[in-house]
DNA sequence: AGCTGATCATAC
DNA sequence: GTATGATCAGCT
């Protein structure tokens, strides 16, 4: 895979961003030197881990922004053809322990979503990966109504599960955040709080965005 | 049909 | 296992 260099600036990480609109996602895959799966079902990542490295992201798995010294994190966001998102979107990894002292300040759910540079590509599954277009990149950065809604599904999440209550929350709480499985699979375990301070085994969990707020930013920007 | 819970690939 | 990039797919 070709490699890009880090974007120096804000505004040339926009730029960089418009030049994908209106491009296929093969067209792209071309121009990095990298082959087109025929479906995501083993290659989910891929669309992601592609438009980072057109943008110049550093590939890693630390969790913080995809780029640090400009304060932005990196989304691409699947649409259908009525372009809204098809997917929740990830967000981060939940700590289900040693979170005391953490604040929605501090937290890093906001600090990735401080601000986002949201790339838009249709995501219907029958349209071929590679045929798949690319839209016109939004920088958003969450308003005031946007970020309390976020906060208060933040700590009402964090809230159980430092009282120990992780096995008890379902998708279905949080207005705008959700919190969910997130493994390889079923047979991954990690250290949570159980009832009464203990410690138990549990599935790790992952921050999501719901779809209705995500169509909140797609309105914004228009 | 859409959502929730499960799953896939990769780096370290 | 932790954490990134996400989408899949069974069930309601």
């Amino acid at each position: 895979m070709k490699i890009q260099a880090p974007p120096t600036s804000q505004e040339d990480l926009l730029m960089r961003a418009h030049r994908l609109a209106g491009l296929c996602l093969a067209d792209v895959a071309s121009e990095l030197k990298v082959n087109v799966p025929h479906n995501f079902k083993r290659h989910k990542g891929w669309s992601g881990q592609l438009i980072e490295c057109y943008l110049g992201a550093t590939a890693g798995s630390k969790p913080e922004q995809d780029f640090v010294e400009l304060g932005i994190e990196l989304k691409t966001l699947p649409l259908s053809y009525a372009l809204r998102p098809l997917e929740t979107t990830y967000v981060c990894y939940a700590p289900l322990r040693h979170m005391m002292g953490v604040t929605w300040e501090t937290s890093n759910v906001r600090n990735k979503l401080q601000k986002v540079l949201w790339i838009p590509i249709q995501g219907e599954r029958d349209i071929p990966p590679g045929e798949r277009i690319i839209g016109s990149p939004i920088l958003w950065q969450p308003s005031a109504k946007q970020s309390l809604l976020m906060q208060q599904d933040w700590e009402e999440l964090m809230d159980m599960i430092s009282l120990g209550q992780v096995e008890s929350i379902t998708a279905r709480i949080g207005q705008v955040l959700q919190l969910r499985p997130k493994a390889a699979d079923g047979s991954a375990l990690t250290e949570a709080i159980g009832n009464n301070g203990s410690t138990i085994l549990t599935r790790p969990r992952g921050f999501y965005l719901r779809k209705e707020f995500t169509q909140s930013v797609l309105d914004g920007a228009f």
